[in-house]
DNA sequence: CTATTTAAGACTATTATAGTCCTGTATTAG
DNA sequence: CTAATACAGGACTATAATAGTCTTAAATAG
């Protein structure tokens, strides 16, 4: 089982791209471009951030987009959420209205305490951060092919 | 975004079932009767805990399944993989063989570490733990109800 | 022998995700 | 003012994952 879908994943690449060149006008079509995604599909998600706020755009010719916020108060579960909302173990189907089963559940609770985990440790990561690790690595990337 | 998946849920309330009659052999269609389950359905789920060995079949009339280990020994971590295999946060998806990213992607540490989180935390949980926590709440209900 | 009940695989239906396309509107360079 | 650029938004299609059904075979209790 897969817990971050696609389109989440495409959106963290944008947004890590959009931080690293913070300030810059990126168009969807560059950054498209750089991180491997179809454009018109980066175009859908990156509206999604513009909605929330997370994101500048700038219509016209020389447009683009741009981090609304600061790196470092953008979250990881921020991101996530915006693409595929709260992240549920398990919301009970059975029954129309709610779970009929709900009153004795023996597992809600313990979804509930992984659920926050979870959110609680994407929350502790901002875009500021990945830039960092990203910068990390590729300065032992770039060392070991130079020669 | 949904972790648990709905043949999984049914899997773990036709296993707190059997686990709450323990040594009593139990049909499909009686199990499936009692959970609000698709009887060819629930079969189905079956068939894999009896291949892994959690379960017991017995073919012919009076026939059924049984739980194959005491209830104190099978964890929702167990159950859960039998059904949805290993829980990823996200397997990188460009790249044939491999994300080509890998090297510096920012995430997979983080991701490994939640998925790891979220595994201990279901180990930590047994079939036995959730027989009982039913049996208490489910004593409050009658109580309740008895006027 | 016959009822019952699991085993297994093929098949269908439904829903979710991914991806495309088209039309419109704002912006700006010239 | 105009043409080119680039986002906005909705409709549409494709693909894949999940859920669920059906059919035939094999085992066993009585």
């Amino acid at each position: 089982m897969e817990v971050i879908r696609r389109n989440t994943e495409y959106a963290i690449r944008a947004l890590v791209h959009l931080a690293a060149n913070r300030e810059a006008v990126a168009s969807a079509w560059e950054i498209a471009g750089s991180q491997d995604v179809p454009v018109e599909f980066l175009q859908k998600i990156l509206q999604k951030f513009v909605k929330r706020g997370i994101v500048d755009s700038h219509r016209g010719a020389q447009g683009g987009f741009s981090l609304a916020k600061e790196p470092g108060e953008v979250t990881l579960l921020e991101v996530v959420e915006t693409m595929q909302g709260k992240l549920a173990m398990n919301r009970c189907f059975l029954g129309r209205d709610g779970c009929p089963r709900s009153p004795n559940c023996p597992l809600k609770q313990n979804w509930l305490r992984m659920e926050e985990q979870i959110a609680s440790h994407m929350a502790g990561i901002t875009l500021q951060d990945l830039v960092d690790q990203v910068r990390e690595s590729s300065r032992f990337e770039v060392r070991g092919e130079r020669q």
